[in-house]
DNA sequence: ATCACCCATGAAAACGCTTACATTCGACCG
DNA sequence: CGGTCGAATGTAAGCGTTTTCATGGGTGAT
């Protein structure tokens, strides 16, 4: 069907060995065979088949991310972090999103096996015995964001807990005392590191103010609901922070239906720093998370454990976090 | 190094061949020896090589995506509504993004030769001539979003061009005649649509009025400049019409601080409906384009052309946009 | 002129899998 | 009881590469 080596071989009037030579630059082939196999090769348009070098060579220049279905902001930027990283250094990307439960993770994981170098896993399905049972033993891997202590893996985590913790110090700062927060979802191991950040930023700082804490789950409509029911409350809070910026946004948007002025009546803060919080009115402070930044630092590490697979690479780092001051929490 | 079929066949006493039928589920296998052929493999760990595998099947699995270097929302949005509808098929997603010319371009398309079994292209350097060099003959390939008049391949556009004209007439029922334009990149082709649909609509709609055509680059920085362009003219239009959202958001900052208001004294529109499109002040008139919805028709398509490749696929199919109207052209 | 050596080239193995074909064995039929 | 058939299993080829090793011819030194 499509054109191999052993075609331009054959019209080159050589073995394959030579053609192989010839196409990866090798140096012993005569300058005249060289340019002869190069010529054909080009007549007949022949393109080399991946797999097959990949399989002989052991190497696929391809790196697999394993993701979650993610909000979009994040997803998109993490993936552009992750490409810009791996297009420097010549490797591509296989992604597998959006997969519901352990099962389908675990038939993603395997599907990637023998296609790719290493993986990036982030996951909530994924622990340590998942990741046991499916992934060979030396498959490089690190890990991305994930609760999972590592004793095997490199991990990168985003400072979720320093950027919470950063922004309640702020907001205190700022005179607030009474600082509710809009949490994530449950089971969400950032909602938790922020949750965590909020509470004992809250301890050392406002320690005899209540610590309030609304549930949400990171959308803009748990943001709305969260809101409103900010304002019935006996005593209103004097600041709000929600754990992701669209929850604010919804926030906000309680807030002014209700008539109430941001910053003047109420603060607000978000966590992320995707570009919506730039463009609402006011601009929200938040906390900006570089996700491009994680997604090529993860990238890098991959390279790093993937280089030198003898090392034990069973760090945790951390990403930090920023705090972006705008309008939201007074000028 | 890694298990293989050979150390299953060995460790359960069987040969190569057994062990291939039994995990793949063939029927002339005893149910003892499968059952031996399972326990020993799961015991040993062992997963399939995927390359090898699709050396010989000719199936990867995997359809490859060639993009451009997107804008965060597009670029999601779009892997998304791939990923979904791969994943509902059971094929997973090498990607390759944030190419910046040709030959890079053509770098990653043929780094994925042998490791997919169809690609969907989206490229501002390819045209057939491109494809015809750095792709076999026989690859099935679906072109999104391309000025390549489709001879060879099939290809999905967006109807660019009907959502300007759709969104001029719009401006034009609400009683505006001047309406300017911020188009966008020279060479871009969604851009160059754009523009003819609203050069064309306002030929027919507003045929007394002057076409105002201020460029723009897709960008924030772009939009705030024409914006404040906009407002140094002798007459001011109407209406502005901003070739993509963040352009418009730019521009709304513009006048905005120039003391000018939206819609009151100039009505603004925008095209995308990303996000932000919704969360400025006021909301955003604008064009829907349903991003994920392209992708994962895209993907169908792609489909398509693989299960029959005798078939010719050479038409060009049309995603509709949708006009949303909120606030920023008046109530 | 002989020999040793070097270098270009080819033959073939290997990567891990699937599958066409060959083989074996027991059962069944005449 | 011999022959045929079918099911289970094994053997080996083949997918498209790279790379090791063998081969052979030319070159320079003796």
């Amino acid at each position: 069907m499509a054109v191999t080596i052993k075609d331009v071989a054959r019209e080159a009037r050589v073995s394959v060995a030579s053609v192989s030579r010839a196409l990866n630059g090798h140096s012993n082939v005569t300058d005249e065979t060289r340019r002869r196999i190069l010529r054909v090769a080009k007549e007949l348009r022949y393109m080399p088949h991946g797999a097959a070098r990949s399989l002989i060579t052991r190497r696929t220049q391809t790196i697999g991310a394993l993701l979650p279905d993610l909000h979009g902001e994040f997803f998109s930027e993490l993936i552009r972090g992750v490409d810009l990283a791996a297009r420097t250094r010549g490797l591509h990307l296989l992604v597998s999103s959006s997969h519901g439960d352990a099962n389908e993770a675990a038939a993603a994981l395997r599907a990637m096996l023998g296609r790719v170098d290493g993986m990036l896993v982030m996951s909530p399905h994924v622990d340590a015995s998942f990741l046991r049972d499916n992934l060979p033993a030396g498959l490089p891997i690190v890990l991305l964001n994930t609760p999972i202590t590592g004793q095997r893996y490199a991990a990168l985590n985003i400072d979720n807990f320093g950027g919470a913790y950063a922004m309640v110090r702020h907001l205190v700062g700022r005179g607030h005392r009474r600082i509710a927060l809009i949490a994530g979802p449950e089971n969400n191991f950032d909602a938790a590191e922020r949750l965590r950040g909020y509470r004992s930023a809250m301890e050392k700082f406002a320690p005899k103010a209540l610590a309030q804490v609304l549930r949400g789950d990171f959308t803009e409509e748990s943001g709305y609901r969260a809101g409103q029911q900010l304002l019935e409350l006996r005593q209103r809070p004097q600041a709000v922070f929600a754990a992701n910026d669209i929850m604010a946004a919804g926030c906000l948007n309680a807030l002014k239906e209700a008539g109430v002025r941001v910053p003047q009546d109420i603060a607000l803060a978000g966590f992320d720093d995707i570009p919506i919080a730039h463009f609402v009115t006011p601009p929200l402070t938040t906390v900006r998370v570089r996700i491009a930044d994680l997604g090529a630092r993860a990238l890098d590490r991959l390279v790093a454990v993937i280089d030198d697979e003898t090392a034990v690479h069973n760090s945790i780092q951390m990403l930090d976090t920023e705090l972006v001051v705008r309008q939201s929490c007074g000028t």
